[in-house]
DNA sequence: ACCAACGTTTGG
DNA sequence: CCAAACGTTGGT
């Protein structure tokens, strides 16, 4: 299956119809947010000559997930914070997939075997061209990840894929300073802390690490393929 | 929460 | 191999 967003997904159409604005800056977040999932693509690219959004063929679920994050309106808005029982996790947050029943096999695994946390979420994994460690860093971490695995234990499949080590984003003011402040507890402990200076520290790296289901790209793809299965988008084409 | 220490991953 | 620094644990 070919994932599609289609414009109808994006902009309903009984809603109220779209302004060329509407759509104009609903394709900037979009091809932003594609971008940044390595997909090079241009606002320009997904507006047709009268100014609509067109329907855009994406390489994976993820990219759609991340495009629907970007444009949908309510992707954004705060988790219903009310205590959340921690329920079996799993099962319960993957009902949404089940309940769609038409998940393709990739998003299965991307939601399904996600084993509760992955680094940086979105652009994680499925989609971009393969990694490629083609030197014994291969080798290298699959054992290492092999080993880590042991230690787990609960609720994980058997070589399921190892938590990525998260990368600082390298645009926030931590990031940008380049010099080590040489007083912090971080700087002055770094023969055994190992730890990079408190000013440089990444901002997105002081969160905790999201989990894909928890992110605003998930939410919106499950949110997005609810209202498919209720007939409340138009996918007749798909 | 902060901190120290260590193990581990990652890119060069 | 190595340096940098993320993740984790244990102590406070
Ligand atoms: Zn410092
Ligand atoms: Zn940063």
């Amino acid at each position: 299956m070919v994932p599609y967003l289609s414009r109808d997904a994006i902009l309903p159409s009984h809603g109220p119809l779209s302004s060329t604005d509407i759509a104009s800056s609903k394709a900037v977040s979009a091809a932003h947010a594609l971008l940044s999932c390595g997909l090079p693509v241009t606002p320009n690219e997904m507006l047709g000559p009268k100014g609509m959004l067109l329907r855009l063929e994406l390489p994976s679920m993820m990219h759609a997930a991340a495009a629907a994050a970007a444009i949908m309106p309510h992707a954004h808005l705060p988790r219903p914070k009310t205590q959340s029982q921690p329920q079996p996790q799993g099962p319960t947050q993957g009902s949404a997939f089940q309940l769609a029943g038409t998940a393709p096999e990739t998003i299965a695994a991307a939601t399904m075997a996600d084993p509760g946390n992955n680094g940086g979420g979105m652009t994680m994994g499925l989609g971009g061209p393969a990694p490629v460690s083609t030197d014994s860093a291969a080798k290298r971490s699959a054992s290492a990840t092999a080993m880590a695995a042991g230690g787990g234990g609960v609720g994980a499949a058997a070589g399921s894929a190892a938590k990525k080590k998260r990368k600082r984003c390298g645009v926030c003011p931590p990031c940008l300073r380049r010099l080590n402040c040489g007083e912090c507890r971080s700087c002055k402990n770094r023969r055994t802390g190992h730890q990079i200076c408190k000013l440089r520290k990444c901002e997105e790296l002081k969160k905790k690490p999201t989990s894909y289901r928890s992110s605003s790209s998930f939410r919106a793809f499950r949110q997005f393929f609810s209202y498919a299965h209720f007939g409340l988008w138009k996918i007749s084409h798909w």
